[in-house]
DNA sequence: CTCTAATTGAAAATCTTTTTCAATAAGGAC
DNA sequence: GTCCTTATTGAAAAAGATTTTCAATTAGAG
């Protein structure tokens, strides 16, 4: 995802925060706090402040490139988000997300529910949670 | 429901502060924050601490008798919920809610997610968005 | 290379939530 | 109803998270 080509576009400058939370997240797998971004970066020797974490964060998900996914606690998270409306399905162990597409399913129950309530459906949160191939097979092993 | 049994089956006191916040909660249509509930009660006159609302809906939620509603900027909030697993459907103007149920809907899209990544699905968080009835007249109304 | 406006970071301000602990009150026993 | 025990409360402090401010820095256009 060319994420240079997004921010430049929009006006933005490649700033060395950017770039530097962007290539974390593309080396996470799990969801991470501001907090836990700021740390990691300061343990690889990049210096920025949390400060510019947050801002880094808003931009970011403003313009779509990253989501906000909630740990199995419900406690907010961020992860860089392939292109489209997609949700995530969470690990309760290890925390890893993956992305997963569910609009037909979705569309079958908006229309339900819609005449159910006689509310207009707009938009959506769906999330899974679960446990990943690797912490699905350490608990058959170990019981 | 019968708040009230269902706090002495589990060994808690029916205090004023939990009747204050059930019977507050029984009054609204939208999710309420541990803030808007301190002040709500305070314009009531009802003198309660904010640390008796957190623990209060700390204790509703763990016994079920409260869930956790986010509005459309994900800011979560409280209401009293009826029995079983039901959803929220949230109106973007008013935030009004209505619970609706979804297990069928769900258990197909369940299926298919955990063919689809090998994940075992364990939960899941579904809330939709919208406009209430009264919202979508308005809007039409107005335009 | 120069210039300018966007961006950053340190500090302070602002919120939100949790912890502590002495005072209070709910509810069972009588 | 009164007494007693202990769960519960509230004020204050602590802890944590997020936002605001503003002077210093830097990305990127010219
Ligand atoms: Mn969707
Ligand atoms: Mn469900
Ligand atoms: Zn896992
Ligand atoms: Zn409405």
């Amino acid at each position: 995802m060319d994420y240079k080509a997004i921010l430049t576009q929009n006006g933005y400058r490649l700033s060395q925060p950017r770039k530097q939370v962007i290539e974390l997240l593309q080396t996470s797998e799990v969801a991470l706090s501001p907090q836990q971004i700021h740390q990691a970066l300061q343990q690889k020797n990049c210096e920025l402040g949390l400060v510019s974490v947050y801002r880094t964060l808003e931009l970011l998900t403003e313009l779509g490139l990253v989501s906000v996914v909630y740990d199995p606690q419900r406690n907010p998270g961020y992860m860089l988000s392939t292109v489209g409306h997609l949700h995530h399905i969470v690990c309760q162990e290890c925390h890893k997300a993956i992305e997963f597409s569910a609009s037909n399913d979705i569309d079958q129950l908006v229309q339900r529910v819609e005449q159910e309530t006689s509310f207009q459906v707009l938009d959506h949160f769906l999330q899974l949670f679960g446990l990943c191939p690797d912490c699905h097979q350490k608990q058959i092993a170990g019981e």
